[in-house]
DNA sequence: CTCTCCCT
């Protein structure tokens, strides 16, 4: 079958050759991703001698998708992986001869700042434009910039440079936060629409909404697998405990081993009943009635009637008329679960063929949405709701929420019933909820998330002004000044005219976030950069495995074997869950031993080697390399890598209550953390140390560090602690500390022959709510008639 | 004691 994208090559091309951007919309199985760049190929579009001898790109918001698309289009033109390439994070292939390249479009970003003008491409194609991922949206400012900054040079020296073309791709035609963004682009772009291969869905939604959506989704896969021919059921639900909850239930109900004997009887029994009716049908005037009292399934062929002791009765409906029938199993149903956390091989399975004689039942989150598309689905459950990630911009607090999704999202749920024949969507809520309760599209990410690595990357772009740039939709005005705020206090940015510093444009070049890129700017010291990198690599991935409820007790075991020596960090912890883990070999035995993900290992080895790399390339004196067996470090070491980490996380400071109530001193004797209230910088909250917190079990300390702060069912708490000394933050937080008089007790002194000089205690406060914090020993030196804080 | 989904 042709690609419907085929059939508007000649528009395609046209648009693209008279304007310098072209949205173009088309459901998944257009074909557009694949088919556009060739297009471009065969009309010689970055080809070295023709008129766009610039590479062809296409960016993707997922590494597999990148990888995958080059593989494909690399195939169907019959070129070389080093014509058609690709580069994600860890992996390139992009040669001298390379014409078209896929790539993430973090790549992307990150060339932009190596080369504004983008000079090796005469295409820039963004994909998956509707998603609004937060790389895509920046992507989609930048280059709007840079198109007009090409148009400029190119006007002055064609020969030399080309302008650029730009192609948006949307899967939906949300696209008028593209189009009718005058600051975006001044002349609306063309858009070009393209129907997608895509059978008809049809929709049925829930008289009533159900309170409790896995039972539902239960109650309505039970129906389809009883009474609907065969076909893949995917159903989406919003979160790793449902989904295991749900293959539970219907794993009890429907063994998945196929009763192959008992599969031919049905079929048997079918074909006689059929028979034997068609035989009846032809004596006039004895034909049935069909009614169809159950008629929400869209379908009447065979409905189940009651089920007793494992028995099934069922009243079976063809075009001669009606028959009943009992038979004694419940028809095998091959169930999987699907979510991102799980390991890539149970992942992997949703792809191969169900056993002989049963059928496929996928139960999923968000991934089946977009990222994952499962071969055969032909019935839809949707739940309708989804998981979001909400952060509170002011206190930098987050939760996890579960609300309604979009009527865009809902519509892409339908859509992958459809893709291998016509298919069913059943939504486990009335049309009341729908047409009522949700949003015409999701949020974008940009609104939803901290952007403070985003802000960092437009300054070393020379963006200065931010809240002048080109968003598609512009965050909030409080969100991009509290990150130009957090890259102040890190250094990065002049706190007045919020220019990048040096230190900033060093952090830019670290493909981490500002805090982190902070930490390892500043831990090329005592030999702990390694130590540092490390760190760094396991806190920009998602580490920890979901604990299993059986082995709470062996869980707590390994956490304090890998807190080592000292047990008053939990990121101290990872570093060495880190070591032990290359030290053992890096194998997936460790990590099911020791409730690790692997592929979260795998990640943050990978991740070491690229800062390791980066780092030794990017500073001068800088020697590091990947060591396999780093020795765990010293106490002295131990104290300065909690002190960056305390710089990383400078505005991420808890005191413990009782201490700020008692004025800085003294306080409560505690024997663990439970129940203990800490104090937080930007919010009137309290929080508390997570019991899953290394520190937990023992005596809390005055003053911590964390890495974030997450909103649970009862009380918010911290996630990733490090204690710390109160002593280190006149130094490392100077910009939130401030003194108070010298006190009279302890007795100042004086040196002994001048006499303009002092040693007296102060009491600091710290942060913006002034805290008390323990008095600390300064020098203060005479400077004419007053005494000041010598530095 | 419970974490949707991605990326440089």
């Amino acid at each position: 079958m042709k690609l419907p994208v085929c059939g508007e090559e000649q528009v395609i091309m046209e648009a693209i050759r008279n304007n310098t951007v072209v949205v173009i919309c088309g459901e998944t199985g257009s074909g557009k991703t694949t088919q556009v760049p060739q297009f471009l190929y065969e009309a010689g579009w970055s080809h070295p001698d023709s008129d766009n001898p610039g590479l062809i790109a296409i960016t993707q918001p997922r590494r597999v998708a990148a990888v995958s698309m080059a593989k494909r289009v690399g195939y169907e033109l019959n070129l070389p992986e080093s014509v058609v390439s690709h580069q994600i994070r860890y992996d390139v292939t992009t040669s001298e001869k390379t014409r078209i390249k896929f790539m993430t479009d973090g790549v992307l970003l990150r060339e932009l700042s190596q080369d504004l003008l983008l000079t090796k491409y005469s295409v820039i194609i963004i994909d998956e434009a509707h998603e609004r991922n937060l790389n895509t949206d920046i992507l989609i400012g930048v280059v709007s910039r840079v198109l007009k900054l090409r148009a400029e040079l190119s006007r002055e020296d064609r020969a030399k440079i080309k302008p650029l073309r730009v192609v948006i791709m949307s899967a939906t035609l949300r696209v008028s936060d593209f189009t009718e963004n005058s600051t975006l682009f001044t002349k609306p772009p063309p858009v070009i629409s393209v129907n997608a291969r895509q059978y008809p869905v049809s929709i049925h939604f829930n008289k009533r909404t159900p309170e409790d959506h896995v039972a539902e989704a239960f109650k309505k896969v039970s129906k389809i697998h009883d009474r609907l021919p065969e076909g893949g059921i995917l159903i989406f639900l919003t979160g790793q405990n449902e989904i295991q909850h749900l293959c539970k239930l219907l794993r009890e109900k429907y063994p998945s081993l196929p009763p192959k004997a008992a599969l031919e009887e049905r079929k048997r029994i079918r074909q006689a009943a059929e028979l034997e009716l068609k035989r009846d049908a032809a004596i006039p005037g004895e034909e049935s009635d069909s009614d169809d009292s159950d008629s929400d399934l869209g379908f009447d062929e065979e409905e189940l009637v009651s089920t007793k002791d494992g028995k099934w009765e069922y009243i079976y409906k063809c075009e001669y008329g009606k028959f009943t029938y009992t038979i004694s199993y419940a028809a095998p149903l091959h169930v999987l679960p699907l979510y991102s956390s799980l390991p890539t091989e149970a992942q992997l399975r949703v792809f191969q063929p169900p056993p002989e004689g049963t059928r496929l039942c996928v139960i999923a989150t968000n991934v089946a949405e977009t990222s994952v598309t499962i071969p055969g689905i032909r019935y839809v459950v949707d739940c309708g709701k989804a998981k979001e990630r909400r952060y509170d911009i002011k206190t930098g607090v987050q939760s996890f929420e579960v609300d309604w999704t979009s009527k865009a999202s809902a519509g892409q749920r339908a859509g992958r019933a459809g893709r291998t024949g016509p298919g069913h969507c059943y939504r486990l809520y009335s049309s009341a909820v729908f047409d009522h309760d949700f949003e015409q599209f999701s949020t974008p990410e940009i609104s939803r998330m901290p952007i403070e690595g985003v802000v960092l990357n437009m300054k070393s772009m020379g963006i200065d002004n931010v809240v002048n740039f080109p968003f598609p939709t512009p965050p909030e005005r409080q969100t991009l000044s509290k990150a130009e705020k957090l890259l102040g206090y890190l250094g990065a940015i002049d706190t007045d005219v919020k220019h990048i510093t040096p230190v900033g444009q060093a952090m830019a070049n670290l493909p981490v976030t500002p805090r982190f890129a902070k930490m390892l700017v500043i831990g090329n010291q005592q030999d702990c950069l390694p130590f540092v990198i490390a760190i760094v690599a396991a806190l920009s991935t998602e580490i920890a495995k979901a604990r299993r409820r059986l082995m709470r007790k062996k869980y707590f075991e390994s956490q304090i074997k890998h807190a080592g020596l000292d047990r008053s960090s939990d990121i101290l912890k990872l570093l060495n869950v880190v070591g032990a883990y290359e030290y053992a070999g890096a194998t997936a035995e460790f990590c099911e031993e020791n409730f690790l993900r692997s592929k979260a290992m795998e990640e943050i080895r990978k991740l070491r080697w690229q800062l390791t790399n980066l780092m030794a390339a990017l500073f001068e004196n800088v020697d590091v390399w990947v060591d396999p067996k780093m020795l765990p470090p010293t106490k002295r070491q131990i104290k300065f890598l909690k002190q960056v980490i305390t710089a990383g996380f400078i505005d991420s400071v808890a005191i413990r209550k009782d201490v700020i109530e008692n004025g800085g001193q003294g306080g409560t004797r505690f024997k663990n953390a439970r129940g203990v209230a800490y104090k937080l910088m930007w919010s009137e909250e309290e929080a508390f140390i997570h019991p899953g917190s290394i520190l937990y079990s023992q005596e809390p300390p005055i003053a911590l560090v964390y890495n974030e702060l997450f909103k649970g069912a009862t009380k918010t708490c911290f996630k990733g602690v490090t204690a710390i000394d109160t002593k280190w933050l006149p130094e490392i937080g100077k910009e939130f500390c401030s003194f108070g008089r010298p006190l009279d007790h302890p007795i100042p002194k004086y040196s002994e022959q001048t006499k303009d000089k002092k040693t007296v205690y102060v009491v600091p406060s710290f942060g913006p709510k002034g805290w008390p914090l323990p008095p600390i020993q300064v020098e203060m030196h005479r400077k004419g008639t007053r005494w000041v804080i010598s530095a």
